[in-house]
DNA sequence: TAAAAAAATGACAGCGCTGTCAATTATTAA
DNA sequence: TTAATAATTGACAGCGCTGTCATTTTTTTA
């Protein structure tokens, strides 16, 4: 049968006390006795039981990981990533999919912290962006980590593992501004996602390092989806007087950048000789399309395992407190962009 | 603070021990005590403590779902569907990504589920398709219940639901043929995978309904990939001496659809004007094709419903275990299949 | 060297629930 | 009606762990 606290002590020849003291990396517990446990410990392959510790401890071993969004790749990367931590950290994971826009998620969600009796939230765009959900949550007794797209987190809320949407849109675009492109369109996402207005804020600023003018008619409105790639492009490719096509369109996601190498395809424009188009996010969908795309990587898996040994440390009190972290999303050029003609 | 079963003994007059027999549905409670607790439970808002649950009782109020299935979409329903049966009952639910084609997929998931104490698994292909690791699974203390493929269960290793890929391929190809074609084109997900079986099984029996002369030239070996809809219908579209084209394409899933759909447009064929192409599962993927993907309907939030309440029902030895159910995915007729000319 | 202070360890209660088994109450048979 | 039986309820231990606090051991100080 599976060991209990009470054989790696008899085993060990301490009380379950020092045992529940060295499991719990706490100090005073002398280094020769602390070997001696761990020996048992490995000896017996012993796991403390999760139920018993949340039953009689004050804390709590179990982490959630609450989202919304329509990206499922997205949500499954970041699971496995926040697995990964809690596994290493004997932690459980529970997840909870909600809908942003409801009228009683913030309800929902804080009833269901309170029941569950939860160590820690993490909590992803669009959530992640709420300040008033935020501050319900961290208002209740959890930790939350949340991951934000920018460079530095926007509030002393809780802690952040940023995305740098902004520079590694800035380098995406200094890529078409490399490749000789000049007039560069740009399809954004939903106007209210901050990475929408990251990615925009990035692609300005190449534009301007450049000394290239900014053109109003070069940025559509849209939203992360296939349809809106495909109207983008239509509406940045159509022939209107005294209108500059674009040579090259960066899309504010791979979603978007599939639907305008749709729409580009349609009109007969050859990918990437007269067009150059680049997404954003390294999805499944980036190399399912043809070319397939050039994009900037976002790895989501270590993101989310980041964000969640920030959240243990924090729960757990350890010593060396995985520290708030920036990622930027890495260029990765393949086929639909190339050289301005 | 949260109520337990104390404060709800006490508001009901009752001792706590009737109090659990009340929360566990169990027998020898009388009628007018039943509800007196029940009240109490309601009046308090009270939730039974799983760790207390899981810590005091022979059984566990976990159930896990066990997946590896390279579409995100598919994994992110699933839980959705799952999570709704396990609230509904106060059960948690521990998700378990994994490889299945690794050495170690058994034994990693065989520890796992010791460890963690839990009451019932849900499998999901290619997982549930593995007959060995089906077994190990029986042969611990959980009970397990499966999504297949097919009509009926293929052993007795566990309770499935069974969506029936075979009769849903029958009436796509019904449709096509209904359309008025007769060189229909079938490319397939991977072959070891008993969906690829059975939609190919379904193709071959509508062909035959309708005396139509099954080809095998014109069915294409390939997976469930973007890429494998593009070379397969690649394949089905050139130019070859003695080879008839057909006029319609049945695509295993809407990724391979998605595929084809983009060989046909580099090929210069119109869809669905020279050539009708349908998908199969209803992904998002086939509403951002354009055209729209005529495809299949598989409720898969529903199929994982009713394969958690079958569990869960089977784990709380309910009085009316809900039955094994068998689902036929339903024809959605959109733009990219239309009469043969 | 002994006394005081600090560090390390252990004894034990109790977290909220379920399982066991005994006690009570209701029902039936005699 | 009472005894026997069945149905209902409750007392209490204990699941595996942590928190509290007392005890023992080690280290430091005088």
């Amino acid at each position: 049968m599976k060991a209990t606290i009470n054989d790696v002590a008899k085993h060990a020849g301490v009380s379950i006390k020092t045992v529940s003291r060295v499991i719990n990396n706490e100090t005073s517990v002398r280094q020769i006795t602390r070997e001696k446990v761990q020996h048992a410990v490995d000896e017996l392959n012993y796991q403390p039981n999760l139920s018993a510790r949340n039953l009689a401890g004050t804390k709590s071993f179990s982490v959630a990981y609450i989202y919304d969004n329509p990206n499922a790749y997205y949500i499954i990367d970041m699971q496995k990533g926040i697995l990964s931590a809690c596994k290493r950290h004997g932690f459980e994971l529970l997840i909870h999919p909600c809908d942003a826009k409801s009228e009683q998620v913030t309800e929902e969600v804080v009833n269901m912290v309170k029941h569950a009796r939860i160590a820690g939230l993490i909590l992803t765009p669009p959530l992640s962006e709420m300040p008033e959900f935020v501050q319900s949550l961290v208002d209740l007794d959890v930790k939350v980590v949340r991951i934000l797209s920018g460079d530095v987190a926007p509030d002393k809320l809780s802690p952040c593992v940023m995305v740098n949407d902004r520079v590694a849109a800035e380098t995406i675009t200094q890529h078409l501004i490399d490749l000789g492109h000049k007039e560069i369109g740009f399809i954004a996402g939903d106007a209210e996602h901050m990475s929408t207005i990251e990615r925009i804020k990035g692609y300005k600023i190449a534009l301007k390092k450049s000394n290239i003018l900014f053109k109003e008619s070069l940025l559509i409105d849209g939203n992360y989806s296939f349809e809106s790639g495909v109207s983008g492009a239509k509406q940045l490719m159509s022939y209107e007087k005294q209108k500059t096509k674009p040579t090259a369109i960066f899309s504010c996601n791979d979603e978007i950048a599939a639907g305008a190498l749709f729409a580009a395809r349609l009109m007969n424009i050859a990918i990437p000789e007269q067009l150059s188009i680049v997404g954003f996010e390294n999805s499944p969908f980036s190399r399912q399309t043809w070319p397939k795309l050039t994009t900037a990587d976002q790895p989501n898996n270590q993101i989310a395992e980041d964000a969640a040994n920030i959240l243990i440390s924090q729960v757990r009190k350890l010593k060396n407190p995985a520290t708030i972290s920036q990622y930027i999303p890495e260029l990765i050029v393949r086929d639909s962009s190339s050289h301005c003609n």
